[in-house]
DNA sequence: GATGAATGAGTCTTCATTCAT
DNA sequence: AATGAATGAAGACTCATTCAT
């Protein structure tokens, strides 16, 4: 039943229930992982975690709650690997290279998070029918994106160009590295993540006449 | 029933049946863009069409030889419109450019139909529940796209760089470039084209200390 | 639409009206003995017949006239091999033993009639569910049967049993004759045939001096 | 869901479970028996039981499960009360008997028990198209028959012959009295059985000084 | 005579959800 | 807190039949 977002200090969730939604969660990142969202039922998720179907429901208001839980579970997992490893960085260049090897570091040990998030962003739906994870979604990720774009345009490292373009280009290479691991488990993805970074420096890097990007 | 290419002098489609085939794939293609792979089924199109449920059936095999119908229709209508704007340039760096504008232009007035694919390309699994069109069925599109890439190495024109991550995230970025289409309406496709090839550009050309990409 | 017994004289059908009902009655035949009754559409039929859905429905008034006209075709082919060969015997023994070879000749050259046949009768059903050729539609075999075991009884050389349990076994056990080779196709009919008649000759015949089945 | 056999201490059903399917297979059984195998369908089992549909379906894994399940029911049912009153005769003679007497003594209290096997075996078929419970399922019966005759020809109460044909003729003609109390519901199966005992064994007794069927 | 096209009822199956215990 | 049981809607697909051409 409990569906509240729990505002602190407000009908906090016992410790039970707490391992018991970290549980379910766990075993539906797997099953979206492994079976993609459509294949991914309730009873699906229940017998791999081995437990009644009914107790999801008990936890969970309904399969959306699920997704939504799961979702914002994993998206603070990986934010709170990456930011640490992107935010000592001084230059524009360094923060961009920085948090494409992170991303790409972060996804070797969470395939199947990362695997399943591509599931749900590509999607779950409303009930209205439209994408619940769309680039709406992805809005914040993308303003912040920028903010390093135009930080680096103005201290002259960037050249001139479009800052939300080259964001969800940006977003989307990222997003393509994952899911070509997840199609061929043997790609070489730190290798990936360095050319991705050569692309995208050499994409933003200002004119100049001037030098390369030593690594 | 009919599933045939019709090789030549065999078995070859009756008006009519061609004429209801591609209703039905219009309708297809509508409704997959319009409610997402999971909500369409084959109720929904009919409903959408204006015929009965069996009507799709006596038409199709089933529902996988549907959407495989309508990817090949869609993608054959994409490639001739591409390629004749593509073939003409003479530079490596012209045929990048004008493919991404190429893309841009086509999806301007086929929305639905690349909304259709996308949706299919990241969700219609087989029976083994992979992909039927990950990047596996993308690999003639990179081939063709890493022999433009080598070519410009070798003339001289790109730098050295790995052409498979090339490939892959230009596809990635032509792709977002069409989702967020698809989600915010009113975005300025050929703004979004022209600074995706600057960014492309940018990101392959040689270093030479040098020159612009006047275009 | 015909569905007429055609009465001489009146309403007889075309020349080419027979040859399609001929040709789609064996084309039937061939479906209910490949993949059985409930796996035999019409649909099916017509495919292996060469000829389109339809047809049968114009030759025939619906799938029951089809099975009722198969039914009645096989049965009168299968009589008129066995009577000759059965006739001329003079003792009862004799028809006994001739009727059982007769059968399993008959079977040997016509595999697929009696498979067909044996699919019908234990499926085909009217809509109240009562099996449409079951052992009512088998009396007249029974009777005339019977009335060979009632002769070999007057004239001493059969002893006294019940003819109806007679016939009926009888009957069944040339079924599972041939339904044993429908399912082993390199069985020995002919030899399965005499012993056969061994069996049933023992059965019957009069106790020459012999022991009571005393219990 | 659930199909094991219930290997010891391994998810054993629970009480309402068993009853449920007890209850299911109870309706499966009196629909076969009384509208065929064609005509059954999961729809027609739950209303007859007064459930729901999809209670078939959490019960039982499909339809196939559900008839196996009904199949070994029914057998064991049957097994269980013929084998008792087989096993204490002494003589093969005696064997013979009372095994045709035991099942018809089981039929006249289990009548749509035995017409929904008969319904089945005649007509299930897997996904090859070959008949499920053909003669190849009956091939263990037809074993211990077998070596019930060959015991009779060794102690020398028997005659020599094909015991296999003689096994097949045996069933085939048990069945049909089976299916003749289907159709005719009034009819005296006691008498009939005490015919057929008759009828076999006059077929399988040894030659008491009598003729040979010279042919 | 023949056909392709269409229909609508019916098949089995899957699923998210609800509820009494 | 958990569960097994049940539901009913929706899914893809099959089929006998009808009908205009």
């Amino acid at each position: 039943m409990r569906s509240e977002n729990e505002p602190p200090g407000q009908k906090r969730r016992s410790v039970i229930e707490d391992v018991r939604r970290a549980q379910i969660i766990r075993g539906a990142v797997e099953t979206f992982a492994e079976v993609g969202y459509g294949s991914t039922s309730l009873a699906r998720i229940a017998e791999r975690v081995g437990i009644s179907k009914g107790v999801i429901s008990y936890h969970f208001a309904g399969k959306d709650e699920l997704v939504d839980q799961l979702v914002s579970t994993i998206y603070r997992e990986m934010v709170e690997f990456v930011v640490p490893r992107v935010a000592p960085e001084t230059t524009a260049t360094g923060k961009l290279r920085s948090r494409i090897r992170a991303v790409a570091e972060y996804v070797d040990g969470n395939r199947a998070q990362l695997l399943a998030l591509a599931e749900i962003f590509s999607n779950a739906r409303g009930a209205d029918g439209r994408l619940l994870y769309g680039h709406a979604f992805n809005e914040d990720l993308y303003r912040s994106q920028e903010e390093i774009f135009r930080a680096g345009q103005e201290a002259g490292e960037f050249r001139q160009f479009d800052t939300r373009v080259m964001a969800v280009s940006l977003e989307a290479a990222i997003d393509a590295m994952v899911s070509y691991l997840g199609e061929y488990p043997d790609h070489d993805i730190a290798a990936h993540a360095e050319q991705l970074a050569d692309l995208f420096e050499q994409a933003v890097r200002a004119d100049s006449g001037a030098g390369r990007t030593a690594r």
